[in-house]
DNA sequence: TATTGTTATACTCTATAACTATA
DNA sequence: TATAGTTATAGAGTATAACAATA
């Protein structure tokens, strides 16, 4: 038998999606003067990490390859990124970080960074990497890609 | 100066982000076999709490009060909850639940909490509070309505 | 004149299907 | 024939504007 729920304030569940859903509109928020979004972030990083076609990142990033058709495009009117086309397989494109592309990815990490420190003020340092480790356990049973 | 970031694994918010959108997913699918989602079992839950316009519990969802209307049809359709005038002023509709609708309610409840002991399985029960707290208590101070 | 619920409409986001060029 | 990237198109979800009924 399982706990029995008063109300579904009490569910993890649920506060964890509300407080996902918070973090994420927060990140898109002080990112934006940066001309992107968390998801761009989270491709650049991607990009930055490793030599991939644009479906491999489209896989890795759980979004449609012709999703990623459009974010690629966003990277490339930015000037952050740019599609060379791969020498050993012609049809594909790897996508590169250009110097601006790696100095935007720094930016908005740093910028990530910052509204953190602020947004979980509340917590101790040490408060906040216990959440952070404890939702990191579970995500990695859930079969989600954390990369 | 705030800790300095190699990837963004390593941020708070890009992990709850990720583990919100997942718990949210998980829930829509074990509620699925009731006929409505987890954004419906928190609205009636809502409406059971107490007697509210449709306006009200539009606000305090955070949804639009266009959205709401096909929310509450969703409602009848299913038989959960009904539109009642409110005498007091016949602008209003009171969104009241059934009989059926406060057994979906429980049904809902029961369906997320066998779910969460298997998503959070990883995790001691004492953990999965720890994790929980913490999460309330950025979110409070987030102001953010978590009714 | 303002407010509640409603409808019609537009906009965003994303996925599906079909095309091209390469393999 | 299969795959990478692309485009066009359609679907879901949500918000904006306008309307009828009531305050």
């Amino acid at each position: 038998m399982h706990t029995q729920q008063t109300s579904l304030d009490d569910s993890v569940g649920f506060v964890l999606a509300e407080l996902g859903k918070v973090a994420l509109a927060r990140g898109d928020q002080v990112l934006a003067s940066l001309g992107f979004t968390a998801r761009h972030l989270r491709i650049l990083e991607m990009a930055s990490a490793e030599q991939q076609s644009q479906q491999q990142l489209s896989a890795r990033a759980g979004v449609d390859r012709t999703t990623m058709v459009a974010l690629v495009d966003d990277f490339e009117r930015l000037g952050l990124a740019e599609r060379r086309k791969d020498a050993a397989d012609r049809r594909r494109y790897v996508v590169g970080l250009t110097a601006k592309g790696r100095e935007a990815l720094d930016a908005g990490r740093a910028a990530i960074a910052a509204a953190e420190d602020e947004m979980f003020g509340p917590l101790t340092l040490e408060e906040r990497e216990q959440l952070r480790d404890l939702a990191h356990r579970v995500l990695r049973q859930s079969g989600t890609i954390v990369c």
